[in-house]
RNA sequence: GCCCGGGUGGCGUAAUUGGUAGCCGCGAUAGACUCAAAAUCUAUUGUCUUUACGGACGUGUGGGUUCAAGUCCCACCCCGGGCACCA
């Protein structure tokens, strides 16, 4: 008998695999469906990783399936070669980062042949190919020709090490992402794409996708859209307004002050009129010192009143000071909010620092206060009965409490107790305008807005406009005050330009004057010039190439300069996936009848770590391209699912330092692919974000279930067993039943990406199998087609043993009988008063008077009725096929 | 603080979506084979209790709905992720 001998077995269909070249897929197969399953592309950093073999090797298990199931399956991959790595690497070591990338990208590639996948190799995409970043140059011109991309001066992060620009997605807790250094902010002029514009369609969009729910929220945070209104304030003796953003327009009651950014454009413009000018300007010179993080994290609330200048709310026309503060962002909104220090923990804070405070009753928590939010009659009713109001602080902190404010004379009669309440709660009193009375949660208000006022304030449950929503409310004040709806996102534009060299260069040149210039499409690709000398020192090192400067005044003209600046690398992967498509196109990125063919991807897997960068990014350029007609789909990933980590087996994610990383080339040289894959598989559903640890006994456990399918199959041959092809096999028919239960269970655990519960079914099969004199050899086969997703090679090999000439994974994915997996009978549970007490086979339909008839004649059963307390049956309760429920 | 996920044996997990909780794997214990070990095979393995048959308890905690709750409802605790002086 032969051994199970991996090495040589993988080596073999490798090999074998490679020289058919059955991987390679045609863009049209007449009679099949085309599926595109996609992964992202690895950065080749010269060594493979656990988590590569997590991204590659399980959903290869998806894309075989598919493929047996009669796809036509595309399962691409390249390298995302472009980036800061390649090029720091090779500064230490005196290299190039080209050589470096490519050297490293062929050790790549055989790792991930050691996989075994179904990768297409002929259409790999590597980004940093000058006939892929040509492309990358002509859609950024494209961008640049219809207004979304454009130079402007912005604040950016600089990593003082990395000497670079980061975007914002790449400062995790104020430092650089990469090496950990404090990122500072700097001005600097740069390219920027208008991802903004996108703003509404990025969120809006995502309502159609099948994507996690959570990636989909992550999305919408970090786009940050808030919806509220732009409303103004008149400044007294003045035609000049002040624009400020709220959303929150219904507590415009509460307004006591205003306060503008330091940096907003009216501060200097109002200066004229302060009394209290240097003041002002210290406190603008000392803002513009600080740090914005400095500024973020700083407790205290500080700000100066422009002593002077008032301005009217337009609610109810009354004037109100204006203060500056470092705590409103010159970049979010208008710059400048009104202050409700009664419902805005901030306002709060800052008034309270700056006793402006007018002893109003205030509570510390946000979102806790509803300025304008009554109750129905029902709860004015429910008010009156409330025996005791209890107020201390931490109750209401932690009482998730509804706060009301009353102007209404029903409850005007409460005020005796509610005061009386107050006063064991120092710090709260009746406040000038109203009153607060607390609700419980569960008491659900049902919110009634306001009709206003300007000489009574504002009355509640005038019936009016009783039923509105909250959201139409503040519509209704909008409105009232002249202001507009609007939207602000907490997104900003993406700035793509990196003083580094190993990128794609933005095929820009300046001419004598410094205007840009965008370099026509007959001079891209423009090529990465090698006469460079990469150590970082601030400055764009392109900057010191004779080449490219020779070749832009070659082609241009005396005194015209290039850009220095390259891309951001996750604009090259921005549009890989169309690529793989159409890779040795020169003409086009990728011709519109490929792109019909294959597009949009019905498969997406990754990391959730992408979701706030790489997917958003290429989200926007897909639609960008859209809008520019060159694709037809404004979404490229119908489907997408993510992944966890594999951590360490001590339960910390992989790292050198804490010594337990797994190295994959280890344990395949030791136990094989085929268990590496399907241990990875084993550990847990795919497509959630659940982190696993590796279990080294786990993996052997794998290995021990190829070793017996393996042994199942040589046992039975040796024994002269009719297993040979074409002679049948011996049939046993509770086996078949088994068998044909495990291929529908298995059907729909791969389609649920639930390969876990899938192989357990295997296991399940082999177990009951091992037990029986003999297996046929179709059935046996069947388990090898189930399995070869799984494990290629070695039912690759057994497959051929049995006789087979082509690769079993030319073959068909198995269908099962649908007679077969329904059973006659079924084991149910008998529960007495809510206890399973014993268990019955009945027939899967009997009726229900037999049922009880022969239940209530078990002993058993008998037995639990005696001990009750009543002795006769309430209730008896048959779920044919579920349960059986007697109450006693 | 706001918004999402999620808490099941010693461990990774499973549970026909309201119907016998713990499948499969790992680990552990005992046995067979062996001079011995490894490998392999067999049996047991949620906790407590009982000589045993059995019984009680058990899916983060506390309530609730139901004949029946891991699953539904309410409140809370803990863990993970996204956002955060964003008005």
């Amino acid at each position: 008998m032969k051994n199970y001998d991996h090495l040589t077995i993988e080596k073999k269909w490798q090999d074998e695999w490679e020289k058919s070249g059955i991987y390679n897929t045609p863009d049209n197969v007449p009679g099949k469906e085309n599926f595109y399953t996609l992964t992202e592309f690895t950065y080749p950093s010269g060594n493979l990783h656990v988590g590569h073999w997590y991204a590659f090797s399980v959903p290869d298990i998806f894309a075989r399936y598919k493929r047996m199931q009669g796809f036509n399956v595309l399962y691409p991959t390249g390298f995302d070669a472009f980036g800061l790595p390649a090029e720091n690497a090779a500064i230490k070591l005196g290299a190039d980062p080209k050589v470096l990338t490519y050297e490293q990208m062929d050790r790549m590639r055989t790792q991930i042949k050691s996989m075994g996948g179904m990768f297409d190799w002929s259409r790999e995409v590597v980004t940093c190919d000058p006939e892929y970043y040509k492309w990358t140059q002509w859609m950024f011109n494209q961008f640049l020709k219809h207004d979304l991309a454009y130079r402007a001066v912005t604040k950016v992060n600089w990593c003082p090490k990395d000497q670079t620009v980061l975007a914002n997605e790449q400062v995790t807790d104020g430092k650089c992402e990469r090496c950990g250094t404090e990122v500072v902010q700097k001005d600097q002029e740069q390219w920027m794409l208008r991802i903004t514009k996108y703003a509404d369609r990025l969120i809006d969009d995502l309502d159609n996708l099948d994507w996690p729910h959570a990636i989909k929220e992550s999305q919408k945070n970090w786009i940050g859209r808030s919806e509220g209104s732009e409303l103004e304030f008149t400044i007294v003796n003045s035609d000049q307004k002040i624009k400020v953003f709220t959303t929150r327009a219904d507590t415009l009651f509460g307004v006591t002050y205003v306060v503008l950014a330091p940096e907003h454009e009216l501060v200097s413009k109002l200066l004229e009129n302060v009394s209290n000018k240097e003041e002002v300007q210290d406190y603008v010179s000392l803002t513009k010192k600080k740090q914005e993080l400095e500024r973020q994290q700083s407790k205290d609330k500080t700000g100066v009143e422009l002593k002077g200048v008032k301005v009217i709310n337009p609610a109810n026309n009354e004037e109100v000071p204006v203060w500056i503060a470092d705590y409103v962002l010159a970049g979010y909104g208008t710059g400048a909010v009104m202050a409700v220090p009664r419902h805005d923990t901030r306002d709060y804070e800052f008034s309270t620092h700056n006793n402006l405070n007018k002893g109003e009753f205030v509570v510390a928590r946000k979102h806790a206060l509803c300025g304008i939010y009554s109750s129905s009659i029902e709860n004015l009713e429910s008010i009156k009965s409330i025996k005791s109001i209890s107020l201390s602080y931490e109750e209401k902190i932690k009482g998730h409490l509804y706060f009301f404010y009353f102007n209404n004379s029903e409850i005007l009669n409460l005020l005796p107790k509610i005061q009386e309440a107050l006063k064991d709660d120092g710090q709260a009193n009746i406040s000038t305008t109203g009153l607060f009375i607390e609700l419980r949660k569960n008491e659900t208000p049902r919110p009634v807005p306001i009709e206003c006022d300007p000489n009574e304030g504002f009355l509640i449950n005038s019936g009016k406009f009783d039923g509105m929503t909250s959201d139409e409310a503040k519509k209704k004040i909008t409105e009232f005050v002249g202001g507009k709806l609007v939207s602000t996102y907490r997104l900003r534009d993406w700035g793509i330009s990196r003083q580094r060299y190993w990128g794609c260069p933005i095929p820009i040149v300046y001419d004598p004057e410094g205007n840009a210039h965008s370099i026509p499409d007959e001079h891209l690709p423009w090529i990465l010039p090698t006469d460079v000398d990469h150590t970082p020192d601030g400055t764009a090192p392109l900057a010191r190439s004779k080449e490219l400067l020779e070749r832009t005044e070659k082609i241009f003209g005396k005194g015209w300069k290039p850009e220095v600046e390259t891309m951001d690398t996750f604009v090259d992967s921005s549009w890989y996936f169309y690529r793989y498509l159409d890779s040795k196109d020169n003409a086009e990125f990728a011709s519109t009848e490929k792109m019909n063919a294959w597009m949009p991807v019905d498969m997406y897997m990754g990391g959730a770590e992408h979701t706030t960068m790489h997917v958003l990014y290429s989200r926007f350029w897909t639609k960008a391209l859209q809008d520019l007609g060159f694709v037809k789909d404004s979404e490229a990933y119908k489907v997408r699912r993510n992944r966890g980590l594999i951590l360490g087996p001590d339960g910390n994610k992989m790292s050198k330092s804490k010594g337990n990383v797994i190295n994959p080339d280890e344990i395949v040289e030791l136990l094989g692919a085929d268990t590496v894959r399907m241990y990875l598989a084993f550990m847990g559903p795919y497509g959630v974000t659940v982190n696993y640890p590796w279990d080294p006994n786990g993996v052997v456990g794998v290995r021990r279930f190829l070793e017996r399918v393996w042994k199942l199959g040589q046992k039975i041959v040796n024994e002269g067993n009719p297993l040979l092809p074409g002679e049948g096999g011996l049939q046993s028919k509770p086996g078949e039943v088994l068998l044909h239960k495990t291929i529908k269970g298995i059907t729909e655990d791969v389609e649920e990406f639930k390969f876990n519960t899938a192989i357990s079914k295997m296991m399940i099969l082999i177990n009951a199998w091992e037990k029986e004199d003999s297996v046929s050899g179709d059935d046996y086969k069947i388990l090898l087609q189930l399995l070869s997703p799984f494990a290629p090679h070695i039912t690759d090999e057994l497959w051929s043993e049995l006789g087979e000439k082509n690769s079993i994974h030319l073959s068909q994915w198995p269908t099962y009988d649908a007679k077969l997996v329904i059973d006659d009978t079924v084991t149910i549970g008998i529960q007495i008063n809510g206890k399973v007490r014993a268990e019955i086979e009945l027939a899967k339909d009997a009726d229900q008077e037999s049922v009880r008839e022969k239940v209530l004649a078990m002993d058993e059963v008998k037995k639990w009725i005696e001990v009750s307390d009543s002795k006769e049956i309430k209730k008896f309760i048959y779920v044919p096929g579920k349960i059986i429920s007697i109450v006693v």
